[in-house]
DNA sequence: GTAAAATATGAATATGTGTTCATATATTCA
DNA sequence: TGAATATATGAACACATATTCATATTTTAC
């Protein structure tokens, strides 16, 4: 039986996170350890504001999670369905 | 060093072909065997013009396959990828 | 050859998405 | 308090994408 609308609907947000390359290139910046907006916008050339409309995507999803220290918010992911399938994606981009 | 950015795009397509409810479903029927586009159209009650039209952006990523008999045309699965992901991500959808 | 069936395609439309720019909020420091 | 820094937010815009509708193409059956 096909999957059921809520089902699709669902597992379409999930790989939706991913499909993007400006938030694939966060991701794993987020995967060795926590970031601060500001470094992520500096390492990924972007400007902070694009980088925390992004972030807050991803937060909403429960896909990252943020940490305030001071004036600067540090970003970890949250999701380790979302680093396997970022893991698995990847390798599979390696290999070809 | 974050991704390159032709790395990040192509990992992006990768997973925007799961990223719509109506291509996961498509993408479902064709795990167990090749379909035909009315039939495909049948079970999950889309226009066979929709199903052709993500059919063929599916087939311009190589991720399905078309084997034409008469006036039919059977897709079926050409990326094993693709199917490593979907699963995966179903398997996550599951567990909660 | 003509009609019917299955699929494909193009144009149009509606909807979603990512970035930018301006501005707001929060925090530190003088 | 006031200025500077870090981040967030909202609106606007450009661009992509999914569906629909009309039409084209291919194949079978008569």
């Amino acid at each position: 039986m096909p999957l059921d609308e809520h089902t699709a609907f669902h597992l379409a947000n999930l790989f939706s996170a991913l499909s993007d390359p400006a938030r694939l290139r966060i991701i794993e910046l987020l995967l060795d350890c926590e970031q601060s907006v500001g470094e992520i916008a500096r390492q990924l050339g972007m400007t902070e504001s694009a980088v925390s409309h992004q972030l807050r995507g991803l937060r909403l999803q429960r896909i990252v999670r943020a940490r305030k220290q001071g004036r600067q918010v540090f970003y970890c992911l949250d999701d380790e369905h979302m680093t396997e399938l970022f893991r698995l994606g990847l390798k599979h981009m390696e290999h070809e």
